[in-house]
RNA sequence: GCGCCACUAGCUCAGCUGGAUAGAGCGGCGGCCUCCGAAGCCGUAGGCCACAGGUUCGAAUCCUGUGUGGCGCGCCA
């Protein structure tokens, strides 16, 4: 449509009718908020009037009567300041419908490998503790932004950057062997349940790393227990577990101490001293930050003769651009963006283009309970894991992957620079009423109508074909409304990932779902599937309208798609069927899951 | 003090690359199951879009300032 809008600005300018300058506006092309005004809107008068030097009413007038006769087009109306409604003809619906069925659940998606080599770097949470509910908002979206950029044809690494090197890992080691050793963690340690665990795990089945006088080696040890767990606990099941219970996967685990290892380091502070941006002062040396835009220099090796985080964080961004990526992008947390002038600054200093970075900041998670702040400490012994949380839901809800896809939602459903409440009190107990049940229950409804229509009248929509006779049974509005928003899915799915706002998607996949639900609630009196009242009838099978119930399960087909590819994109469980939990029994598995936790107190 | 992010219905949030009468879920009130899944649907009440200026034919949306809240400003990671 918008092409058909523009082709026909080009006419106008190529005639004369129309400053050829005006051609360089941007317009919208929408459908219009109200839908008896038309399937398709556009400002363009408006947007052009200044560069036409026209009233934006004449603008339409033109624009209008070049657009009549076009192809697809069955009525353009002038609205309003200039706003021009169009009304297309039912052949530019079918063509959409006739689009998805061919895709699929690839609907939407461009080609592969047609966009940019993508470096995207998430979660990267210290291996010094288990994923903390808190971790889960950069895990979910870094997953989720990386399915977007894949789908639209970007090839994404998603990388993991573990930092197994420096002071907080030296101390979880020196923890673990001073609970070996019957002592208290040292100063600024370790003490939760988790480093007894993992220390007893360590002192029994990894008599090497103990034995080794080197306390670095205790210290990997115990990192390489964090990420893949200790096996049976269930308090430290693992980083790499609980991502992956959590659907969110990486494709690569990069260490940071593998950088001083091989002298990437070192040599990455070589290449910036060559260039003069290094400089000892009080025995330090500092990266003359301040020069490539930050608030001040930074250190990158302290007067202990020890590289900073932020050495290594050098090192590891020049490997990044070495490895040949278009782009990188980290997902951090808000309390992380001061880092961005700095890694910049770096960038550029080494020679790189700095607008290779891009950093997609999430705002943090405000933990409360009872509505009062909930202070978390690894200390204080009362951390909140996405484990437990998962777990709890999964039980709830009686089903594995329920916890997860409640979570994801959580997550997914908020724009990543908003601060979110995480009220862990009405989390439990509201988890039944999670949003995320509303999204699968209108799609298991979808696939369960399409199996009732093949296992008890034999119409399977595999078999079917849309031919142009039968997508014309299409025809009612709230029929059509939802063809053409599926037709809006490939558009939305380009803007989200072009924004990296997965929440779009959310917002889409539910307002699909709400059409749907509508729709059948509210044609109770005109089913697609013959019903009972029908069946017993003789000879009802040669009254029946088949060919109209086959046009509206194509069209079912078709919205189960489009349907699927954006759960799917969203990494929430596409369900085909839901098992029924009746208001006893959703009472009874939460009154289960309080008891349960009472118990274990 | 400086920087980043936010402020929209009672609550949680969409809408923000300017456009027509600002939306959803939860909660409130009132309805709808002998028939395609009621984890659903329909209706209804509820809004100085934090405030003040500015830009514009047009501002929840852009700019400036103010207020409130979150986060950050280490030779920590």
């Amino acid at each position: 449509m918008r092409r058909l809008i523009e082709g026909a600005l080009a006419d106008l300018a190529r005639d004369g009718a129309l400053p050829s300058a005006a051609l360089g506006a941007t317009f919208s092309v929408d459908r219009p908020k109200r839908a008896e005004l038309g399937d398709v809107a556009t400002n363009a008068p408006l947007a052009l009037q200044k560069l036409a030097q026209m009233p934006p009413r004449a603008v339409a007038e033109l624009l209008a009567e070049r657009l009549r006769g076009a192809e697809g087009v069955r009525e353009v109306a002038v609205a309003g300041a200039g706003f021009l409604n169009v009304r297309v003809t039912p052949a530019v619906f079918h063509a959409v419908l006739g689009d998805v069925l061919a895709a699929g659940v690839a609907y939407g998606r461009a080609p592969a490998a047609t966009g940019e080599r993508i470096l995207l770097e998430f979660v990267s949470a210290n291996p010094t503790g288990p994923l903390l509910i808190s971790h889960g908002r950069g895990a979910i979206l870094g997953d989720a932004v990386g399915t977007l950029l894949e789908a639209v044809g970007h090839r994404v690494t998603r990388e993991y950057y573990v930092n197994d090197f420096g002071n907080q890992v030296r101390l979880l080691g020196e923890s673990v062997r001073a609970m070996l050793e019957g002592r208290p963690a040292p100063a600024g340690g370790y003490g939760a349940d988790y480093v007894r665990e993992l220390a007893a795990w360590l002192g029994a089945n990894a008599k090497e790393a103990v034995a080794d006088p080197d306390p670095m080696a205790l210290a990997r040890a115990a990192v390489t227990r964090m990420l893949d767990g200790v096996p049976g606990s269930t308090v430290l099941p693992g980083i790499k577990t609980t991502l992956a219970s959590l659907g969110v996967r990486h494709d690569a685990w990069f260490s940071e101490e593998s950088l001083h290892r091989w002298g990437r380091v070192s040599a990455a502070l070589i290449e910036l001293s060559q260039r003069g941006y290094l400089e000892e002062r009080e025995g330090a040396l500092f990266f003359k930050s301040e020069s490539e835009g930050d608030d001040k220099d930074r250190v990158v090796r302290k007067s202990d003769g020890l590289y900073t985080y932020f050495a290594s964080d050098i090192a590891y961004h020049a490997d990044k651009i070495a490895r040949g990526y278009d782009r990188l992008i980290d997902v951090l947390g808000a309390d992380h963006h001061g880092y961005q002038a700095r890694v910049r600054g770096a960038l550029r200093a080494l020679g790189s283009k700095d607008e290779k970075l891009e950093v997609l900041l999430y705002q943090l998670v405000n933990l409360l309970r009872d509505g009062k702040p909930y202070k978390m400490g690894k200390r204080l012994g009362n951390l909140i894991t996405i484990e437990e949380v998962v777990d709890e839901i999964d039980e709830a809800a009686r089903r594995v992957g329920a916890g997860a896809d409640a979570l994801r939602y959580f997550y997914l459903s908020r724009r990543s620079d908003t601060t979110i409440d995480l009220d862990l009190e009405v989390a439990k107990k509201t988890s039944l009423d999670n949003p995320v049940f509303y999204l699968q229950y209108g799609y298991a409804r979808a696939c369960s109508m399409l199996a009732r229509a093949d296992e008890v009248f034999h119409v399977g929509t595999a078999a079917l074909r849309l031919t142009p006779a039968l997508a014309a049974r299409l025809d009612q509005d709230d029929e059509l409304a939802i063809v053409a928003t599926l037709g809006r899915f490939p558009a939305l799915l380009a803007e989200a990932a072009a924004l990296r706002e997965p929440h779009r998607i959310v917002f889409y996949a539910q307002e699909l779902s709400q059409a749907f639900q509508s729709y059948f609630t509210r044609r109770k009196d005109d089913p697609v599937l013959p019903q009972e009242k029908h069946t017993r009838e003789p000879g009802w099978e040669a009254r029946w309208d088949w060919d109209k119930t086959r046009a509206r399960l194509l069209w079912i087909e078709a919205i189960r798609s489009a349907y699927g590819a954006a759960l799917r994109l969203l990494g929430i469980t596409a369900l085909p069927r839901m098992v029924r939990l009746d208001d006893a029994g959703r009472d009874g598995a939460a009154k289960a899951t309080e008891d349960d936790e009472e118990a274990g107190t």
